[in-house]
RNA sequence: CGGAAUGUAGCGCAGCCUGGUAGCGCACCUGCUUCGGGAGCAGGGGGUCGGAGGUUCGAAUCCUCUCAUUCCGACCA
């Protein structure tokens, strides 16, 4: 490709509202441009980094066996209502209805569609397993888009469906996936875990995510500092630590502690640690209040007290249920004598602890030597904090969990029949009795994997693009583009390299070469091939790698061959 | 949805408080010089000041409404 005939508007200003790095340097490089809040356009170069992750995603689906096809962006919420999502999906379903007043949306996903095809073509067991995927554009309603391709409202995302005849078979089908997506992410250069995660809307049971390793990620996840466990915070566990020392119940007591709300605020009156406080939460659980009960220093974790309670809702209670059920205002709740009858959960943090600190249920008061049993009844333990760094691994003896950030690529589902029930996808097995078909679904975003590789991959210059997903894998910058000596050099190579098959931009404008450089370096083509008077004279080229900024001056042909052969053993598989 | 802020040339911003000829840098066009890390000089084009209404002799500036964008929070995958 020629730059003077291409298309790649870089600007040396950073646009004000890009937050994150990716977002500013695909922005700065000409990658995309925003067309409205969270929706963008794909320019040449953003597209050709785009094609090149789906063309990665593409050759290992059909590896594991999946099969292509496209469905429709939009979809009737007939299919929606028979899954029972049209009510559960809320706002972020864009929803419209269409002339003659029959409703639609934009497909945000596509469980529904694709098991309402399967149920109508799949009916034996003989037609399966099969593995469907698309790769194509979706549209959640996001209440808060922002970080550029990271979190866009419209986005490219690859969807695979598995239909197997049992269990088993979708643990297969699985498998493959799960083997496919570290591939994939391999592929493009990233790193990234593959992390154990909850199920969230789209339901099922069992479920891990693909992660790419970032700072400015915005999911913490949580992995083994000695073996393989890895999983996302909502989904972290630890090993339940050994019960603490026995001590002696000593008897309760009621302090004053006036304007002392938070647990920091109550260690530090009482000069007690705040692991010996005990944080009382109150929670509506789908418009029932329920009380939370944490060691001081830990996090609650909405997800697993949410999956415990069995509810749909969670928040905060506010102020008004919390004096309804504790007769106290907010910061004074404790698990004594509570005035309600409401339903308590206590974290397994909780076991074996000894006179705590909680709050008395009044204003200005906590109570001092607490304990379980003799003061507080609970039903039992449950485990609903986040971890923190440095718990003890909850797989292996020896390992101390570590916490990361990440920005989530990829997301494997074992849906089991949740959805081919509700919609009564069915087949008739060997002895031919009609079964529910064994689902399972799996994502990638594509749009979002080009970023997290740009969050992964820059300097202070610009994008530093791996060879698989760099939109050019070379460029030539010809300096002094007037001079025909120089002019016909940099042709020379650009042809040898085109037949040679590999991906090159030339850069013949007529331009300064600090512009010319600069604007290389931003868009991140990996190897730059300079070709200026100077070396010339001596029949040679400056070969540079954007990454290690190493600095080659050789002859043509020598800067040729190395060119193809770096290229080539980057793309190998 | 709660809190905050911002909309002025393609981009980044000043001007607004205290109403009176709409400005700066970059980008763009022309010419000359320059040519290995976003050049210099000279000349030039480009704006319904987000939109609507109001106050006023006069509104980018003051008031009301509205739309859009962004940030923080809650929410979500």
């Amino acid at each position: 490709m020629r730059y003077s005939q291409y298309f790649i508007p870089t600007v040396k200003e950073t646009p004000s509202d890009a937050e994150v790095i990716s977002h500013k340097l695909m922005l700065r490089a000409g990658m995309i441009r925003k067309l409205a809040a969270g929706i963008y356009n794909y320019l040449p170069l953003g597209l050709r980094s785009i094609r090149k992750v789906e063309q990665i995603v593409r050759e290992e689906m059909n590896r594991a066996g999946a099969i292509e096809m496209l469905m429709p962006a939009v979809q009737p919420a007939e299919l929606w209502k028979e899954s029972g999502r049209w009510d559960f999906y809320g706002k972020e379903l864009l929803r419209f209805k269409d002339r003659k007043d029959a409703e639609f949306c934009m497909g945000p996903t596509h469980e529904e569609v694709i098991t309402d095809l399967v149920r109508k073509e799949i009916r034996s067991y003989r037609q399966m397993p099969i593995n469907l995927y698309q790769i194509q554009g979706k549209f959640r309603d996001e209440i808060r888009p922002r970080f550029g391709l990271m979190r866009g409202r419209e986005f490219i995302m690859k969807d695979a469906y598995s239909f197997d005849v049992n269990e088993a078979g979708a643990d297969v089908s699985y498998q493959k996936m799960y083997q496919a997506y570290r591939r994939i992410f391999e592929r493009c250069g990233l790193r990234f875990r593959a992390v154990e995660a909850d199920t969230g809307t789209i339901g099922g049971n069992y479920s891990h995510e693909f992660m790419v390793l970032a700072d400015s990620g915005e999911d913490a996840i949580v992995s083994c500092s000695a073996c393989e466990y890895a999983a996302n915070m909502e989904k972290a566990q630890t090993r339940p630590a050994a019960a603490g020392e026995h001590a002696d119940p000593r008897p309760m007591e009621k302090v004053v502690t006036p304007g002392q709300k938070s647990v920091e605020e109550i260690a530090n009156f009482l000069s007690v640690p705040a692991t010996q406080v005990v944080k009382t939460l109150i929670l509506m659980a789908d418009s029932e209040p329920v009380v939370a009960l944490l060691r001081g220093d830990y996090d609650l974790n909405e997800i697993k007290l949410k999956n415990h309670l069995g509810c749909t809702e969670l928040e905060m209670a506010t102020d008004e249920v919390v004096f309804k059920v504790t007769g106290a205002p907010t910061g004074y709740a404790g698990p004594v004598n509570l005035p309600g009858k409401v339903k308590v959960v206590a974290d397994l943090s909780l076991k074996g602890m000894h006179n705590f600190v909680v709050g008395a249920n009044e204003k200005d008061a906590h109570l001092k030597n607490v304990n379980l049993d003799r003061d507080v009844k609970v039903e039992g333990f449950v485990d609903i904090r986040n971890v923190i760094a440095g718990d003890p691994c909850p797989r292996c003896e020896s390992g101390k969990l570590e916490i990361w950030r990440g920005i989530e690529v990829g997301h494997v589902f074992k849906l089991g029949t949740k959805y081919s029930k509700a919609l009564n996808a069915s087949f008739l097995d060997a002895d031919g009795k009609e079964q529910i078909i064994f689902m399972g679904c799996y994502g990638i975003g594509i749009g979002r994997t080009v970023a997290a590789c740009i969050e992964q991959n820059h300097d202070e210059n610009g994008i530093i693009f791996p060879i698989p997903i760099a939109p050019f894998q070379v460029i030539v910058s010809v300096l002094s583009a007037k001079e025909d000596e120089v002019k016909e050099a940099g042709e020379k190579i650009y042809q040898d390299l085109l037949q040679a098959g590999i991906e090159v931009l030339i850069d013949d404008r007529d331009e300064r070469p600090g512009f010319k450089f600069k604007d290389a370096d931003l868009i991140g083509i990996p190897l730059r091939i300079v070709v200026g008077a100077k070396n010339l004279v001596d029949g040679k080229v400056e070969l540079k790698d954007r990454k290690t900024g190493e600095v080659e001056i050789i002859p043509v042909a020598e800067a040729l061959e190395k060119v193809k052969a770096t290229v080539k053993a980057a793309l190998a598989v």
